[in-house]
RNA sequence: CGUUGCCGUAGA
DNA sequence: TCTACGGCAACG
């Protein structure tokens, strides 16, 4: 029975926690199942329906995998390589961990050119895979998706838990830099501690620049 | 600097 | 549907 895979990230953009990527399979004759369960991109289901969707799809699904790119990771990666080609990289992981060897596969690309991340991809690849890289692939497969779903609902468990270790610095809010109780949070971590915590992303100018102004505060 | 893409977040 | 905000990345 032929297989196809989707491929999706989350959290990429945010500077705290890890950024997760997602591969899910299936057999072309549950491909319909998809739809009918209500799968689509994960940015416009709520985080309850996600939950839902994602223990269906366990069901459904001939398999998936998932990795999270812990940020301490990501702070030593993106010292020699964009993130891009971390990307790349760990789409590779992804594909290689399958036990099933999908005959195609989509992803979602961060790149503006589709090609050089399919192409990104194969350089890390051991074996050859018809791979194809699309804008809004999560919109346009379900696959893709179905993939998305996972990604998200397995971040977003990781922020809960992080929100939840470290409920005394407040509130850690969505993750991203636009959000009020993020930045707060992080600035009250720093003025404790003098260092951004593990989970930080120190290659964003966001915990740069409240790194920086810590520093300032102390010459004075 | 501009364009584009991805990750999002919030509001009507 | 539409608006606003902000991270990284590729190309010109």
């Amino acid at each position: 029975m032929p297989v196809i895979a989707g491929i999706d990230e989350a959290g990429r953009g945010c500077c705290i926690g890890p950024l997760v990527m997602a591969v899910a399979t299936i057999d072309i004759d549950n491909l319909q199942k998809l739809s009918e369960i209500g799968v689509k991109d994960s940015k416009e289901l709520s985080p309850k329906k996600r939950e839902n969707l994602f223990s269906k799809l366990k069901k459904i699904l001939k398999e998936y995998k998932f990795v999270k790119i812990e940020a301490a990771e990501l702070n030593s990666l993106m010292l020699r390589k964009s993130l891009n080609e971390i990307e790349a990289i760990k789409a590779a992981y992804l594909l290689q961990k399958l036990e099933y060897r999908p005959l195609v596969a989509y992803i979602d690309s961060p790149d503006p050119l589709q090609s050089n991340f399919a192409k990104r991809i194969k350089n890390y690849l051991e074996f050859p895979l018809e791979l194809y890289a699309y804008h809004k692939a999560d919109q346009l497969f379900p696959i893709v998706s179905a993939a998305s779903i996972i990604a998200k609902v397995v971040r977003d468990r990781a922020i809960e838990k992080l929100a939840k270790a470290y409920r005394q610095y407040g509130n850690l809010g969505s993750g991203y830099a636009h959000d009020e109780f993020t930045i707060a949070f992080l600035k009250r971590y720093v003025k404790k501690n003098k260092k951004l915590p593990e989970f930080a992303r120190t290659e964003w100018i966001t915990t740069q620049r409240i790194l920086d102004n810590e520093f300032q505060r102390k010459l004075f």
